[in-house]
DNA sequence: CATATATGACCGAGCGCTCGATCATATTTT
DNA sequence: AAAATATGATCGAGCGCTCGGTCATATATG
């Protein structure tokens, strides 16, 4: 890191969260690269050993600079823990929305929609708990931000099963029933992360999808089987 | 709390989680006496300010006594956050099973044991919030005793379902099913409380109740009013 | 090209403080 | 008096964060 003079990064996506964490460097682009690299490790980190266990040299040192220097790019560890959680949304919002991509012009069907996200819930086991744990200790000023994160995936959903709506073999539902389904699809997806300790022992993320497509579908009441 | 010498509480039911964690003080009644105090206020404390950022000292002042008698009663700060748990998991545990009492035996339904269990979980809101936040700063040897207890909730509402599993209008269901059933019944009113900051723009505990109930009961499906 | 100067990224010892835990002492109970 | 219980001043490890200083590189000058 010390010999990276040369940092000609083309201006990436606005990265939105960047803007509300001051910094004493000079070169945009440095402070993406050495941002990223601060986020990438702390992640981590955050997984293993939990926001407060996680000291500032212990991030430093994982994003391979010094303690000093990590405060160059960063005004507190409560930005770290900001950035963390945009990270992690804007990662699975990412996820989210191309995976469902595919199955969102047309052919579209609540099935593929829970298959597709209960996958990345799958994938993103670590940090989806992450930032259920971790949420609680954002300064105010960004924690509703942050939770206001959570309800863009949920209104993805939302957007779709209002799409979907009347289609197909599928009811016309009223708007506090979709949005009820969504938040549910949402939370169920989650529930396979931070029950996976129970769960693991009677379901595969297989068994578990469809089990739940089953359940959201409301087939408990048709038949017993297949 | 100076002066309150005689105690004489009829032994009560045996509160597993005291047998676990040591204390200097001899008599046990004094013990039990002391500990209601500190799991009862701390609660207050920890649902206010977190975990961390509660102190033993506010922990000692709140509970009516000195720092140093606190550390008579329980070894660490961890040992009070474990009582803590322990007392939230009993009382949610009682309120599930008074309320499903009655329902349990002959005339029960899915929708009143939904119903009731809703009902506690909006009660204790706060609580069961608390119980997401803190287990992971449980020590290991007691993090899977809080866990399991978790399943222990779950299991209330399977071994109910599984009475009812063909019965009335409520056809067979295999067991995974139902096992899937009573973890949703069971994060879906955890949902209520952790989310109840976006739920609450669109329903109150009733009309949650009414959705919800529709929804596991698979009504999406047969039509979309009443 | 060689040298001087300016810039700003990088460093880490150390400061100030918090907070869990202890212990010598005082008070109460038996 | 002896034992049990209560007290709060005191300790010290650990933490987030600062700040004086170094060094690599870019620019200016001769």
């Amino acid at each position: 890191m010390k010999n990276n003079p040369k940092v000609t990064r083309k201006k990436i996506e606005k990265n939105c969260s960047h803007a509300d964490v001051p910094t004493q460097i000079k070169n945009p682009d440095l402070v993406r690269e050495r941002r990223k690299q601060i986020v990438d490790s702390t992640v981590h980190l955050f997984v293993e050993h939990g926001y407060h266990k996680t000291t500032t040299r212990m991030i430093a040192k994982a994003a391979g600079f010094s303690i000093g220097s990590l405060y160059e790019y960063v005004g507190s560890k409560e930005d770290v823990l900001y950035l963390v959680c945009q990270a992690i949304h804007t990662e699975v919002e990412k996820a989210v929305e191309d995976a469902l991509k595919g199955a969102e012009d047309g052919k579209a069907s609540i099935a593929e929609i829970i298959r597709e996200y209960f996958l990345v819930c799958d994938k993103m086991m670590d940090p989806v708990i992450l930032m259920y744990q971790v949420t609680q200790f954002l300064p105010a000023k960004w924690k509703s931000k942050v939770l206001e994160n959570e309800l863009i995936i949920t209104q993805i959903f939302i957007d779709a099963l209002n799409c979907l709506s009347g289609k197909g073999d599928l009811p016309r539902m009223d708007k506090t029933t979709i949005s009820l389904v969504g938040h549910n699809i949402s939370v169920l997806g989650h529930m396979w992360a931070f029950r996976r300790w129970h769960l693991a022992k009677e379901f595969t993320i297989e068994s578990y999808i469809k089990y739940q497509t089953q359940f959201v579908l409301g087939l408990i009441f048709k038949d017993k089987g297949k």
